[in-house]
DNA sequence: CTGAAAGCGCTTACAG
DNA sequence: CTGAAAGCGCTTACAG
């Protein structure tokens, strides 16, 4: 196993005849070359096995070619609690590859402020990916100030313009709550997500809309919030539970909490969904799983991942912002 | 909001009225420069939120101080199955990022063989970790051979010396089966990983350990195997339930394999663990989070995920190779 | 302990 | 379409 003797581009130049400028051209599919030099040069490379070096190319373009997801962590180590995030990270890192962007994490510590800098400065990434996360409104304050290439899964903040794609919360909270309805449910509960998120106050406002269709208006016993996290749902549910022991349906704003919702309901005598009717939030992979499989909205996981890849690279190229929201759609299975 | 005019070293050695070697010097914590000269530079970056520039140095030091996490993407895209990898990543990137190396992560396509090239010869990663994979033994074969950097999670290769961190499989067959025979169950099943794997063999001879030292025998009818996955509990345990109906207790080769496990039994008619007793293995966050939460062997992930990085960080450095295998232990929750 | 200088392997004006 | 040369921002022998 011979040390490889072709590893520059000089070594190419040499075995091509032609100089170090024509092979970077040649590599880079630069017009500039002739058709048939740079296919010439392209069959070397691919015959050595030659390939540009990156930190190189990325110290004289003065760009990483990569991107930071940021992780939100919630807790020192990862779990299912993460798994919306981990599901995207599998379509963002499809995208990104095959635009020639690497992906690399970066675990933020939440008392922090200084990461974006540590990352940015110092030519490791040419931008950010922020998912959903506690700190989330505080990040993109300083990633805006600094002037940071970034996009966020979620609302776009209203004080900074920055790159977005987010879920339609309003037709997801409207279609869940007309489900609801059309099984008859005459007491549907609101189990929200963080009461101060645009988003959870959008679905809030499909819920309403929904309810207000058919000529009916919220009830404030009927009324929970929590954040997103499993354990939460089952505090909430409880909570709910006790305000109205009546209810016989609850929209919840994950899955996780879903599912922390349906073991507390059932806990409690009910039977689920004849006694109360659970919709979630998202389609994760454990909405399926569920041993009680979850009636739920589903996110375009594959879409928002790819154009948060793609719209952040194009942001980092041209310097358009975009904001997009993609489709949301409801699965009926068996909780509700 | 100014643009930053102090971006290279240069920047700091005119400020500090030294030369940019020194600078180097002093921000890599040499002991060639003097203790006053080496603080007083400090400050100075400090002061002015400087950062190396990481192109540059991985350049010029020709390492990239970064590593690749190989995923083994068993479908298209994440999800729960992928869970143990998303949990190890966590105690992984923590590692990493206080051995001041980055992490990549690497979605690898099942037919291309070239990743690693890819990622080595364009000085992109310094090594790779690799996790669990149908394709493991194939891939660290062409580690091995093309002399490349690696730490796996599972047993060593039998043919190439090579950095592993493993779980104690033996001991967790043996606890899981000991626990169970404790318990008094007469028709212990084990329903294994993949056949060919070591790990699933060494499960198998803890197993087979502990029910030998109370003086039983193998009985070929309670064997099945899966992947690992969701489903493949689900019809393996199907499979067991038809060859031995009056099975009272199954051993399961992972949290995921058991959760199946669990719904299929139940909805034979058979109530858990009153009539068969699940011991799953792993213990992800989901065991706990589960709706019958799960009886079962749990991997120290945070360890793994620690020996993993550090452990591939110094074989990069200097070369030794360490093959490691950490503790495992019985928790015990309400599966059996 | 400190500095001047070469070198890491690319890209890209500039000139032809 | 092609090449010579400068430059990206570091590190590190080498000399003092």
């Amino acid at each position: 196993m011979a040390k490889k003797s072709v590893k520059t581009i000089e070594d190419i130049a040499r075995l091509a005849n032609v100089s170090k400028s024509t092979v970077s051209r040649a590599l880079n599919d630069s017009s500039l070359v002739k058709q048939e030099t740079r296919e010439r040069i392209q069959a070397i490379a691919r015959e050595y096995n030659f390939r540009l070096n990156a930190p190189a190319r990325n110290l004289s373009m003065r760009q990483s070619h990569t991107v930071a997801f940021v992780t939100h962590a919630y807790h020192q180590s990862f779990s299912v609690d993460d798994l919306f995030g981990l599901e995207i990270m599998g379509s963002i890192a499809a995208r990104l590859s095959n635009l020639g962007y690497d992906f690399l994490v970066v675990h933020v510590n939440p008392k922090d402020t200084d990461w974006a800098n540590q990352y940015l400065d110092s030519g490791k990434v040419d931008g950010f990916i922020l998912m959903t996360s506690s700190r989330k409104q505080m990040h993109i304050k300083t990633l805006a100030e600094m002037n940071a290439p970034f996009i966020i899964w979620g609302m776009p903040h209203p004080k900074y313009s920055h790159c977005s794609v987010t879920g339609d919360n309003i037709t997801g909270g409207r279609l869940a709550t007309e489900y609801l309805i059309r099984s008859g449910r005459q007491r549907i509960a609101f189990l929200g997500g963080p009461v101060e998120e645009m988003e959870v106050q959008q679905r809030f406002q499909g819920y309403e809309l929904a309810l207000a269709t058919v000529g009916r208006t919220v009830n404030p016993d009927l009324l929970a919030y929590g954040n997103y996290l499993h354990a939460s749902g089952i505090t909430a549910v409880q909570r709910l539970l006790q305000q109205a022991p009546d209810l016989d349906a609850v929209f919840v704003n994950s899955d996780l909490m879903a599912i922390g919702a349906i073991s507390a309901i059932q806990n409690s005598g009910r039977r689920i969904p004849d006694d109360v009717a659970v919709v979630g939030y998202d389609d994760l992979s454990i909405a399926a799983f569920n041993s009680l499989p979850l009636t739920t909205v589903r996110q375009n996981i594959p879409l928002a991942g790819k154009l948060l890849a793609q719209n952040l690279v194009q942001f980092i190229r041209t310097g358009v912002v975009t904001n997009v929201t993609v489709p949301v759609e409801l699965v009926i299975r068996e909780s509700a």
